[in-house]
DNA sequence: CTCCCATGATTACGCCTGTAATATACTACC
DNA sequence: GGTAGTATATTACAGGCGTAATCATGGGAG
């Protein structure tokens, strides 16, 4: 399966759904509120787009709909990754990240789990 | 300045033209034949595209035009990088790297690299 | 029974993108 | 001086995206 194509304003949808699920629409606008300033309308349009798409299914509950993320997370950033990386950095994925380690901020916790991750790696 | 919004297919195009500059039509089409089966009108539709986003300049040089890139290529990288992660992992550069390192496939080399990285980090 | 309201469905609209084709201008050759 | 090539400039067109407004419908308030 081809994982659906998934637009900036709908990925913040997702992430709602992802939080959540299943949620009726008035809660996703609810959860939406506070950080980007969308017409309810708009994020039905969403909604809809997301279900045409195949990125979010639904079942009736009663006059409405409540909405379920149909794609894991995980795939998703996956993809967008993998597609944001060939884009950008050519498919060298470590140039991207030395890259990102040089510029990013990080917490000690944070050097610590990829000091880990990379001993893994590392014994590969 | 505001960086210019620069697409899939642009983002190619500035490519070959950080890569060697400036160009004329002619060569950034045969630097791209290789890699993509696009018209040549294709390809100066994006040329035309990129100098009126303000992302590519260019001089008359007899009968034609050379091109050169009008923003870094360190600064696209940064900016289209900073929109990524905001996008998928909430701005948390952190889980981003975590998931990358552990998703990548890396050389010895780029593991000593990014070993040497983290210890710099480590040290502020 | 009737009217309003919420909900989903359909439609709108301008800009961006991918992918070119057509038009115009200039040069180099016969 | 006309003609064939190139080069750039302009135009085309469908589908995606951001941002909603309008339409239709069914259930609850009165």
């Amino acid at each position: 399966m081809v994982l659906p194509q998934i637009s900036d304003s709908e990925w913040e949808v997702m992430t709602v759904l992802w939080a959540r699920a299943p949620q009726g629409a008035q809660e996703v606008i609810a959860a939406l509120a506070g950080r980007r300033r969308w017409n309810s309308r708009t994020v039905r349009t969403f909604l809809n787009r997301l279900v045409k798409k195949g990125a979010v299914s639904y079942v009736a509950d009663g006059n409405r709909y409540l909405y379920r993320p149909a794609v894991s997370r995980e795939q998703c950033i996956h993809e967008e990754s993998r597609s944001f990386v060939s884009r950008v950095f050519a498919g060298d994925a470590g140039a991207m990240l030395v890259q990102f380690v040089q510029q990013a901020r990080l917490s000690a916790e944070e050097i610590r789990q990829l000091r880990k991750a990379l001993e893994e790696k590392g014994k590969e």
